[in-house]
DNA sequence: TTGAAAGCGCTAACAT
DNA sequence: ATGTTAGCGCTTTCAA
């Protein structure tokens, strides 16, 4: 079938260990030697067989990610950072995504593993106590969590509680004073849970309540009626929402301006994930932004680093505040008072 | 190191034959036999080599996928597609990007042969007299083209030339008739060429004036002054856009914005792409909607059914024009003659 | 039903 | 500097 390397050294005279060294350690081989295999390899067109290497050779330079999909744009972002900077030190990446469902990331991480991928990069729906993660820590193949922030596994991501209680504050700053919390499902995420955490620190900390945040199922690609309900009612609803990440706010941006509800006239709106494509709307889109790109840059750096035999090791990158068009400051209302 | 079938032959007392077999063809193996292995494999936690099997036999159950990048959505959206679908047949996906740079496009078809992928699916700049392409052809690895709409290569696509002529026709329908096109680079990708003469075809057979297309480098995040200048200048702006696609079309309106114009009272705007996220803007982007996702899963059809011995074949999906909230009917201007 | 043995294509000692 | 050879872990005839 395909031409391997025993043609190559045939067709040159060689051995095939010398077709090996030529062209993996072309210092070790005669110039003119290297020279008849080189040309071998062109007249055959060789293309080495990975498979054979990988399965020789203790590295397989092939690296496994894992993410909830690749839909959302953030792991888009993510993604790409990983890929082109996994790309720049000769590996390549195998992806499989999971639907944030526990039972595909063990499929995942096993696959990959059988795959005898060198590292592994991955977002999990709970990162605390998962008993694949610890496993894989005694394995010995070095992984690196991506948006999942813990203190016991090596991440990159940013301090999701800090930066949503920041995120928070902006509104909290603009006079808002019922602050509600919209979220993906609380129990598919910990960051998730962070990110609440955050909006609580921030609410607390000005004095107001934390009220129960309102959970919508995130494959949803509109909102449940009870909840737009809930947020168009105008004696009831809250001047501003915090949303768990921009998917869900440009939901529910959609949803309100169907309804009626002027954002940021009527409410303000903070979302959390930075997507580009947020920035480029209108009114641009409030948000926590995090450097996905960079994200799984770091991720790749940190992941080659223990490739390379140095400690595992995290990075909490730094977010910001984009204070942008669906943000207004709260006009008061004599009619309505904002204390609980 | 890990374990091997070895290890898990000598704990279950056979051969790795009957190993390999168990785990295989259960049904070839005697009951009693087949679960001593499978106690055996589980004691060891044995996780086959995937590379040894992938060495061994004709299939890797691998695929490869070639795209521009998976930072833009267009891409995420259709990766989506293909890994999910990819993934329920049992495949694993390795993805790399080009950056719709040629060469990169070589590098990583070469490297994903010299893996053994058993197909691939791709994104190229240029998919007429691609060299590549040509060769995949004649090696006997199936490929599948998405977004790349060719006549001599299997492909998943909208009908790119159509589609931007129904784009473009919404346009004229709304009583424009100084309409400009906004595109990538035109040499670097087919698609955008074939869009421009959909543009053409409807320009065309509305008796107006096809214009040279304004080109942007689609790496930029931001619009170039001149080309700004061209469209905020009230006295000579067009009085609708199309763009190549939804990318461009939110850059070009955060830059119109920004410069005082106002879509769509100043400037009606029509995107190619059917981003998800384009639906939930305030206004929701008009755009040439096509199925993303689809076509990823379209592309992973037609290629596995290659791969199970079925002739070649293509796909020209439906697109649909979303005509959404950036197009509005032109309000006649007696001070200004619509005329050439 | 099971086992022995031959390789898949390659790398890396070791020998020359 | 080059060749010989022994595997990497697995599947798959072929025999038993």
């Amino acid at each position: 079938m395909a031409t391997t390397i025993h043609d190559v050294a045939e067709l040159a005279g060689t051995s095939i260990a010398t077709v090996s060294r030529a062209l993996n350690e072309p210092a070790k081989v005669r110039p003119s030697t290297r020279d008849r295999v080189l040309i071998a390899v062109e007249a055959l067109s060789f293309r080495p067989n990975l498979l054979g290497r990988q399965l020789r050779s203790v590295r397989t330079r092939l690296i496994g990610v894992v993410l909830p999909d690749v839909f959302n744009p953030v792991f888009g972002e993510c993604m790409q950072g990983i890929e082109e900077s996994a790309a720049v030190s000769g590996y390549r990446v195998m992806l499989m995504t999971t639907c944030y469902d526990a039972s595909r990331e063990a499929h995942a991480i096993d696959t990959l593993l059988s795959q005898r991928v060198d590292g592994l990069i991955l977002t999990v729906a709970e990162a605390a106590g998962h008993p694949l993660l610890d496993e894989l820590a005694c394995s010995g193949v070095p992984y690196q969590l991506v948006y999942n922030h813990s203190p016991s596994h090596p991440c990159a991501s940013v301090d999701n509680r800090s930066a949503a209680r920041d995120g928070v504050r902006l509104l909290v700053a603009h006079g808002h004073c019922k602050i509600l919390m919209l979220t993906g499902n609380l129990a598919a995420s910990d960051r998730a849970v962070q990110r609440y955490q955050g909006y609580c620190d921030a609410v607390g900390e000005a004095g107001l309540v934390a009220e129960v945040p309102l959970q919508v199922d995130f494959n949803e690609r509109r909102l449940p009626p009870h909840i737009l309900q809930r947020l168009a009612d105008p004696s009831n609803r809250p001047t501003a929402l915090f949303c768990g990440n921009d998917l869900l706010a440009l939901v529910v941006m959609r949803a309100l301006r169907e309804a009626g509800v002027r954002v940021p006239a009527d409410i303000s709106i903070v979302g959390f994930d930075g997507l580009a494509i947020g920035e480029l709307l209108t009114p641009p889109l409030a948000t926590v932004y995090q450097p996905n790109r960079d994200i799984g840059a770091a991720a790749w750096r940190h992941l080659l680093g223990t490739l390379d035999g140095r400690p595992a090791s995290s990075s909490i990158l730094p977010h910001r505040i984009r204070a942008d068009g669906t943000v207004a400051p709260l006009i008061p209302n004599p009619l309505l008072e904002c204390l609980p």
